[in-house]
DNA sequence: TAAAAATAGC
DNA sequence: AATCACTATTTTTA
């Protein structure tokens, strides 16, 4: 299993690093970055498609997910499970459940169907589980110290490559209904995830930053007695009493800080799309932003008490450590949105937007466009390091600002930025065992969580995910803290809202950067966070309420959802004033109602004269019914549409039991097996494909066990897999197949054998060919080999082989040289054939 | 009056 | 096998 691993990790990372070596200006640095990248994320990034951009001219234009996939099952199916377990089949919902911790490696989604052919490597996933768990949690942080990736503002160093799929998407827009196809929305929140990451790798590199030694030296002195004294309370003091000297400290150093810290550049910003690609090409980053890459720099900072506030949260993080107090660098991370509705550039509509946004902002952008001649400034740095993504990046705002604007403004620049900060602290308060932020350099605040949200309209900061780093590396998603709507807004914005299996992959995500276990505090804040959210007031309006995760609304229920007949409205809400007062229901009253071949599917059947909760037309009848403009018929109960039923209108469904050694078949000869209880009684179902010959061997009666359909396009194709024979012959027909298995094993390996010598033949009698040919050339009487002997091996060998091949395909024989032998021509004999080869 | 929310469209 | 998602326009509210 660690082979597994190790060897998805270290494959492809390999292989890149000869590609970029090739390219000597940026070699050294990306070997370094390579290595930079903690072994848990190179598979995500592995995953989430970003590679070094320079192996670019290589790399396949069109990516083949599902193809890698096979490999990894093919790899994964060489471990067989041991016996077929009852998990083998049970369908998605329910093992989502139990799955609770088992977090698996692929950061697909994967959309299981009911029925499995999938289970292969989903089995093998999770017996690499605990693998996996350790190797999570013995990152060692100090270890990692210098090894992350490094990330430049908000732009991630290892980048994404698009190119291809961009340009495709970019050029044909052709439904105005449907501007986004899933391929494209699919990237969109892979490059979200993938920011994600990288933004994470670039806060946890900062956070480290603030312990090193150096920086605070370089900080200490600002302290005072009276300082460290009120921040760290004595602990006879009540809770109140030790909070209050706590604030009070906090009240001097924060004033302190917010004199002698000077902001002298431009900080994190939210990361905005590019419209096309000559935007993204023109793009440069403010020549104020922040350039800091390397930790000396960062400890020139904290000498000089200047830079971004971001980096002054930073060293104010690290100011306040030095204190003694506990603090967590905490960071409102402003990856690439997801949803194409953010902001974009360019538009012409909304260029006004952006001309009344700067005037609120200040002339902030308008020294921006005096820099076309400072790019130099940033010409040391390789490119990617200006850019956020080479093709998915930050707007700019520059090209919408009139001429005369374009003058150098020398002077004191007063950076105007979102009056909300991206990057602050939270200390803890020790007394009620709380974190409490502190933001001494934007909003000025502290103890005021809410002053830290900007509204929804600022387009430079946008809170959608917000990560405190403790000192020892550990990491909290503690956005709820932060934000007063994160049921009704902020989680549109999440990852979870768009993955089915979201919320595992930021845990995932995060767990990069957790230790281990739960102390009684994470919990207590998990708790806070918790009542915060449920806490939430029911949204005002309508839209908020669409797929909130508490509440729901009749106009909102999907196709085939339905409310539980007894639901009472918890509320009511009105869309606009004078509109109908619309009933508030809970999500949990919700149920998805199925029709009678769905409850099949999933083991379930309706029992006889249930009344359908809803009927359901179909899409097709829909039009027609709309062309016609004549009211759809209804007879009484009975309608054109597709009747569905709710859980709680079925039972389990039981099927005909085997007797007398007899499997009950359908129509088709087979037996339905969706689920594990479907198995009827007195039957087992034995889950190997080798089932149904060792049942025919044994002589019983055996039904091939039709376990899902599989869809491509629009037929779907019975999947088959095991067979259920009556319970009494179980342990014959597994001997059976585990005498088949053997037997498969020994003409495996004879085919190998086969395989070898006919290599051997090949390789001895072009020996021998070229033995011939020169023996003429050279001098005569010296051989080097014995020819006589060479003949003799050549013919022994030769002969094994052809028999073989005349038994096996009965091609090859004679002394033709057949260079199509299916398994690869050439003279590449690695261990496997040559293993076969001794053997024998 | 501007911003936010609802709605219409295909 | 199914499916709303997205924009522009109108309406409402602070």
């Amino acid at each position: 299993m660690t082979g597994r691993k190790r060897k998805a990790a270290g494959d492809r990372p390999a292989s890149t690093k000869a590609s970029t070596s090739s390219r000597p200006s940026r070699s050294t640095r990306s070997n370094n970055r390579q290595s930079d990248v903690p072994d848990i994320y190179r598979d995500m990034l592995v995953e989430a498609d970003v590679r070094p951009m320079s192996t670019s001219e290589e790399r396949p234009t069109k990516r083949k997910r599902p193809g890698q996939r096979r490999d990894q099952v093919a790899q994964y199916a060489q471990t067989p499970p041991a016996k077929p377990r009852d998990r083998d089949l049970v369908c998605p919902e329910e093992r989502e459940d139990e799955d609770e911790s088992a977090d698996d490696l692929d950061f697909e989604d994967v959309a299981l169907p009911p029925a499995t052919v999938q289970t292969v490597y989903r089995d093998s996933d999770e017996e690499g589980e605990e693998e996996d768990e350790e190797v999570f949690e013995d990152v060692d942080f100090s270890a990692h110290a210098s090894a992350t990736a490094t990330v430049q503002d908000n732009l991630p160093d290892l980048e994404l490559d698009l190119s291809a799929r961009t340009k495709s998407t970019h050029t044909k827009v052709i439904d105005r209904r449907k501007p986004i196809n899933k391929v494209e929305k699919d990237r969109r929140v892979e490059i979200h995830k993938t920011h994600l990451l990288c933004l994470l790798a670039h806060v946890a590199r900062r956070n480290r930053w603030c312990n090193d030694p150096q920086v605070q030296d370089h900080l200490r002195p600002l302290l005072t007695q009276k300082m460290v004294k009120q921040l760290n309370p004595p602990s006879h003091l009540t809770q109140f009493g030790r909070a209050n000297s706590l604030k009070e400290g906090l009240n001097l150093v924060n004033n302190m800080f917010k004199a002698r810290y000077r902001i002298t550049e431009r900080g994190m910003r939210r990361a905005l799309w590019a419209e096309t690609e000559e935007h993204l090409r023109d793009y440069d980053l403010p020549k104020d932003s922040e350039a800091l890459l390397e930790k000396s720099e960062f400890q020139e900072a904290a000498k000089s008490l200047s830079g971004s506030r971001d980096v002054g949260a930073q060293l104010y993080c690290a100011l306040l450590r030095t204190a003694g107090v506990e603090a967590r660098l905490v960071c409102s991370l402003q990856p690439l949105s997801f949803s194409s509705a953010g902001p974009y550039m360019g538009a012409s509509q909304k260029n006004k937007q952006k001309l009344s946004l700067e005037e609120k902002y200040g002339q902030l952008y308008k020294r921006d466009d005096s820099l076309e001649a400072s790019t130099e400034m940033y010409a040391h740095l390789p490119p990617r390091r200006r850019l956020g993504h080479p093709n998915a990046a930050a707007f700019r705002l520059p090209e919408a600002i009139p001429g005369p604007s374009r003058q150098v403004v020398p002077t004191p620049k007063k950076i105007r930025e979102s009056p909300y900060p991206v990057y602050w602290v939270e200390v803890l308060d020790e007394g009620h065992q709380k974190w409490q932020p502190t933001d001494p350099l934007v909003t000025e605040s502290y103890w005021k969580p809410q002053k830290l949200e900007p509204p929804a309209s600022d387009r430079e900061n946008c809170m959608t995910y917000v990560v405190g780093f403790e000192e020892d590396g550990v990491a909290k998603d503690v956005t709820q803290r932060y934000v007063k709507a994160y049921n009704a807004k902020t989680r549109r914005m999440r990852i979870e809202s768009v993955l089915s299996n979201g919320e595992r992959w930021w845990r995932r995500a995060l767990r990069a950067y957790s230790r281990g276990y739960r102390s009684d505090l994470d919990q207590i804040e998990a708790n806070e966070l918790a009542a915060l959210t449920t806490r939430e007031p029911m949204p005002r309006n309508i839209a908020d309420f669409k797929d909130h995760p508490i509440y729901a609304l009749e106009r909102h229920l999907r196709r085939h959802e339905v409310l539980v007949p007894n639901a009472s409205p918890s509320g009511t809400v009105s869309a606009g004033s004078k509109a109908p007062l619309e009933k508030v229901y809970r999500r949990g009253d919700v149920r998805i109602a199925r029709s009678r071949e769905k409850w099949y599917r999933l083991g379930r059947e309706v029992r006889p004269d249930e009344i359908p909760v809803k009927f359901i037309t179909k899409a097709s009848q829909l039009h027609e019914d709309l062309f016609s403009e004549e009211p759809p018929e209804f007879e009484e109960g009975e309608t054109n549409g597709t009747p569905i039923y709710t859980m709680d209108q079925t039972e389990v469904y039981k099927a005909p039991p085997v007797v007398n050694g007899k499997v009950p078949k359908n129509r088709y000869g087979n037996l339905d097996l969706y689920v594990p209880s479907m198995v009827p009684e007195g039957g087992v179902y034995i889950s190997d494909d080798l089932g149904a010959r060792a049942a025919f061997i044994c002589g019983v009666d055996y039904a091939p066990a039709l376990t899902g359909f599989q869809f491509s396009g629009r037929k779907g194709t019975a999947v088959l897999r095991g067979v259920i024979v009556a319970a009494e012959y179980e342990e014959a027909v597994r001997a059976v197949i585990e005498d088949l298995q053997d037997q498969e094993a020994e003409m495996e390996r004879e085919r190998k054998g086969r395989q070898a010598l006919r290599m051997w033949r090949l390789f001895l009698m072009n020996l021998r060919i070229r033995q011939r040919i020169w023996s003429g050339v050279d001098s005569e009487d010296e051989e080097v080999e014995s020819p006589d002997h060479m003949q003799a091996e050549v013919d022994e060998v030769g002969d094994e082989a052809n028999e073989s091949d005349q038994s096996d395909d009965g091609g090859g024989g004679g002394f033709e040289i057949d260079y199509d032998a299916d398994d690869g021509g050439g003279f590449e004999i690695n261990d496997d054939y040559a293993g076969g080869f001794m053997i024998d």
